[in-house]
DNA sequence: TTTGTGTATTAACACAGTTAGTACAGTTAA
DNA sequence: TTAACTGTACTAACTGTGTTAATACACAAA
């Protein structure tokens, strides 16, 4: 469910947050559904539990999670994070399009581009 | 012509790498022209010449300009670097419209944003 | 009461980025 | 030749951040 990637530069508190983050976002994760216990997922990542506290508390600064001292942590309800997200996206298109004129990529090269991996997308479906 | 954003988690010899890469490839920056000196830019952005000397080291190892012992650093040829730039592009392009699948953002709307994006540049030519 | 939760705090360590200072070799022009 | 530039290399010190380690405490559930 969740890897960390120790060649990656960001940190591990950060990869765990956005894995989560995916995995909630997605649905993957149900809402209400309870995350394993700080210490048990460290145990399992072999990490120590106050990077996986960090990963939480961000989490749940974001809203993704919801927290009950002394029960555990939970995924919150993804409605509203799923529309925030899609802007989020947009405004990346918005950043790399700008990229991609300032190299003299046509409008009609990245527009084809954006096709063929949409639908090569559709395979693993 | 370079800018530190003292926000930006990233170093700021990468920034300054990057900026300089940005100028190549638009040609704002002609080949074989001069850059400032380790020491001149350094004293200019208020930096130490060793992270200027680090900057030039990242550009001069991915081809985007040349130094020579003595005289100076200089601004390499730009064309095969475009192409380069363009298939990065392209690969972010791939990743972020996996992104916006995973996000349910529809093909249609998609491509709305990238050509409403790509004319609405057009505004500042 | 015991065990498992979240949470907070402190100390120590590692690593990367940055600064500072120095040194040396090559180029250029006076 | 000399002086003033260049790039390049090296070491030392400082800083901030990420991470680990070890505790401690409050709350919940069985």
């Amino acid at each position: 469910m969740i890897l960390i990637d120790y060649k990656d530069r960001r940190p591990i508190y950060e990869q765990i947050a956005e894995r989560f983050q995916e995995l909630i976002l997605k649905g993957v994760l149900e809402p209400d559904s309870q995350l394993l216990s700080v210490r048990n997922l460290a145990m399992e990542l072999s990490i120590n539990p106050n990077t996986i506290q960090r990963a939480y508390a961000e989490l749940e600064r974001g809203g993704y999670i919801y927290s009950v001292k002394g029960r555990g942590n939970f995924i919150a309800a993804n409605d509203r994070l799923v529309q925030c997200k899609r802007e989020e996206i947009l405004e990346e298109v918005k950043e790399l399009v700008r990229k991609a004129k300032d190299m003299g990529v046509s409008k009609e090269h990245l527009l084809d581009k954006v096709v063929e991996c949409y639908e090569e997308g559709n395979k693993d479906d």
